[in-house]
DNA sequence: CAAACACAGATGACGTATCAACTATTTCCT
DNA sequence: AGGAAATAGTTGATACGTCATCTGTGTTTG
């Protein structure tokens, strides 16, 4: 059980590729964003999220469904956008334990005028670069490997989760709208 | 000027296939990294850049050349590094400005230790789950993008950069080795 | 119904990443 | 030679992410 199954040239130049291409253009998008806008990237995801919904208010933990998030990260994430008057914090009348996390105006004001600067990010260092064959390969590959990630985790869960100790996560189980759409603000018009 | 080319259909499930996989994939892996072997990810990454060298020492522009950080990065994390006797620092004789960044035994220890895993779950989650078809296919995506990153950065020198003030950055020109071999401890035995 | 459990969320500590200075050398250029 | 500019590296401030822990509230179930 010793020996590895190191990766050969072929398998070694896409894992190095992926690697490259992710940590550089998460950097570039992140840079021309703060560039433009005032907003971060995580300030961008969360703006978008609550876009996404007609009247702009979003619980804590279904933003951490959105996003892929921990429960930890939209609390302090939302902490900090409170700060600046992105969104606030309103109370639940249904559940006491809960709150909403509701977009502002300036929130609104700051994502309608970066998402059209941020598109234009996109399309320029991705999809404008890669032919229609490319971005249904991208899309396919995501797929695969999103995949292998969610059974790797159902298993775990399996395993560990269910039994001593609640694990309260997200980013988990199954998408909670019907297609795996994510938010984006990159497809649709503002509301 | 004022309106915006959103992404179709098509577009954006590329775009959130890439998103949804970059940010899970990422995730996992250290996670699993940091579970087996008191390794982060970015220790490891700055291990396997000394290691892909015989004597274990790396200038920290080098460094930063190798794994496309900026300076202030690679200084950070070295010094956390060396705090945790994964490396320790040398002076440089040739040029009294630089240092040397050395791995140790116990930093050898740990990259021989953490290698297997890591390897396993890039195939677990990545290599294993693709085509050879999806493989290449995912090499020449990341290629094309990495492309377009590298020509704006590039006209972004010409705009600005070699104007006025020095803005010390790695990560920007051609890869100084002579392929684009980034490090990766995948595809070789350790040394 | 009460004890056990699950869930929503906040918080503190710590590691990580970036930016903007800042110091100390070297190199370039005339 | 000598000053300007480029280079190597550090440092401090601040934002971001994760983990473990804690509180309070809902939900189950014996």
């Amino acid at each position: 059980m010793g020996d590895v199954r190191w990766l050969d040239e072929r398998e070694a130049a896409a894992w190095r590729g992926l690697q490259a291409m992710q940590m550089q253009l998460n950097a570039t998008l992140a840079r021309e964003l703060a560039g433009e806008s005032d907003l971060s990237y995580p300030d961008y995801m969360v703006l978008v999220a609550l876009t996404d919904h007609p009247d702009g208010r979003r619980r804590p933990f279904e933003l951490g469904h959105d996003l892929g998030w921990e429960k930890s990260r939209v609390s302090h994430h939302v902490s900090r956008m409170v700060s600046r008057g992105l969104v606030t914090r309103d109370k639940c009348p249904n559940d006491q334990r809960g709150s909403f996390v509701v977009i502002t105006d300036k929130g609104r004001a700051a994502i309608t005028a970066a998402a059209p600067g941020h598109v234009a990010s996109v399309r320029r260092y991705v999809i404008d670069r890669l032919t229609p064959a490319q971005l249904d390969a991208l899309t396919g590959i995501s797929v695969a490997v999103v995949a292998a990630l969610e059974e790797a985790e159902a298993e775990h869960e399996d395993r560990v989760g269910r039994a001593a100790g609640a694990r309260g996560n997200a980013s988990a189980g199954a998408d909670p709208r019907g297609n795996g759409a994510g938010p984006d603000r990159t497809n649709r018009s503002e509301r």
